[in-house]
DNA sequence: AAGGTGTAGATGTCTAGACAAATATTGAAC
DNA sequence: GTTCAATATTTGTCTAGACATCTACACCTT
């Protein structure tokens, strides 16, 4: 037997992605379709499904039922540090930032919600959930969660402005900086997969987020999950 | 038809998944064998690994073949900032650090390569690519680019420790700091979920990273690829 | 008690078919 | 030229079988 002799369809998926890294296939080009791909391969339609389900899951290309597989593009840079503004960095590359509002929740906080905001359990929190979009593609699904006490009237005020620094500024006098963030990478959750128009399974990059005030209050607790393919997070330190 | 009715293989892995975070399974053990597991759902073989598939690329379970399907552990913590220093990390974990030596070699400096670390395509770096573990457990591949003028002699050097920070401090009296940290996720590719000892489409954390030293020359230019579902990366801002 | 071997068990790969669901295309009617 | 319905195209889901490959275990021999 050849040495590390690999399954079929990973051969397939490489020969692919090779295909695509050097331009044989460029942004935005459509594939072969499968039926086309498994007779060019002489392989199983199925097993040419699984090479493409890696190539998917890489955030090489997008597939679209009915439509076909695309090359897809360039990641969107999102610099992390003490002053985090997905707005601006999202300007910053010509992207439109905008937000679907998913949920806005006066609820009571649980165990780990209370933690992360340094309050007691049950303490009503603002939970505002959202979809954000650059230039109408979604790329992350946020849940913020605010101490109610500190922010009254936050529901209404979080359905009339399309950005929280400038809210939490204009509305409460409210400056911010990020005092900590985790990261980790998932496989997307079946309804994040739905918001964010990915596959059921592609990669998400999870991210949990400490926000506090001027006086050292945290202020939101936040949990973001970014299509892991479409972003790129930079930690410049200085 | 239902409000999302999801397809069943989606519908299985979040009852698999339930049950994994109810602590019916718990850290360790195993699964019930896919035949077992298919026959209690009613449904193909196929159908319930596809539903598997995608608990494996969540991190929650490992899959071994031959041996059975396991609920998997915890994530290892590891802070990002000006000094990202591993080991330390690690052994805060109670966790041994090692590294196995994939290549160490002299090459020619690429385009990016070069861009990256500021000097001119082709002057020769030395390229040092290693296995690091925990306890015995792969938890990254790493790829350093080091300008070779700077560090002469660090090709033997590499083989004789298993600290970057010591080799530096101890062999050329060079302190370093992180510049920057570039953030994303992926699959894993074949070779790094050979390594990794992971499946093979696997969500992978790629971080790539400048280090600089105490008069702001870039010393290292670093390519990790993290089990992404193994590790957590944290930003604490000061 | 230790080592070797064969068998059983468990997952992995590949093939194949059928039908569903989404989108694209085409042609007829206006 | 536009609209709409029918059809074709393309991907998604589920079923099914066969065989490969790896590990666990039981049993036999030394």
């Amino acid at each position: 037997m050849h040495q590390d002799a690999l399954p079929l369809y990973i051969q397939i998926a490489a020969e692919l992605r090779q295909n695509i890294q050097d331009a044989v296939f460029k942004i935005g080009d459509r594939l072969p379709t499968e039926t086309e791909l498994s007779e060019r391969f002489g392989v199983n339609r199925h097993t040419l499904r699984q090479a493409m389900r890696i190539l998917r899951q890489e955030g090489i290309v997008g597939v679209e039922r009915g439509r076909g597989t695309f090359v897809t593009a360039a990641p969107i840079v999102v610099p992390l540090g003490t002053r985090v503004r997905y707005n601006e960095a999202l300007k910053a590359q010509s992207l439109q930032p905008q937000w679907e509002v998913l949920q806005i929740a006066s609820i009571p906080a649980d165990a780990k919600v209370a933690q992360q905001l340094q309050i007691a359990t049950d303490v009503p929190v603002v939970l505002f959930e959202r979809l954000s979009l650059a230039d109408g593609v979604p790329i992350s699904v946020s849940s913020s969660y605010f101490p109610s006490d500190l922010f009254p009237g936050l529901r209404s005020h979080c359905e009339q402005y399309h950005s929280i620094s400038k809210l939490l500024r204009e509305q409460y006098d409210c400056d911010h900086i990020r005092q900590s963030t985790r990261l980790s990478a998932r496989v997307a959750r079946p309804q994040d997969a739905r918001h964010l128009r990915m596959p059921a399974t592609s990669p998400i990059l999870l991210s949990e987020s400490i926000n506090i005030n001027q006086t050292d209050e945290v202020i939101e607790y936040g949990v973001t999950r970014f299509r892991g393919d479409r972003m790129e997070l930079v930690i410049a330190n200085s």
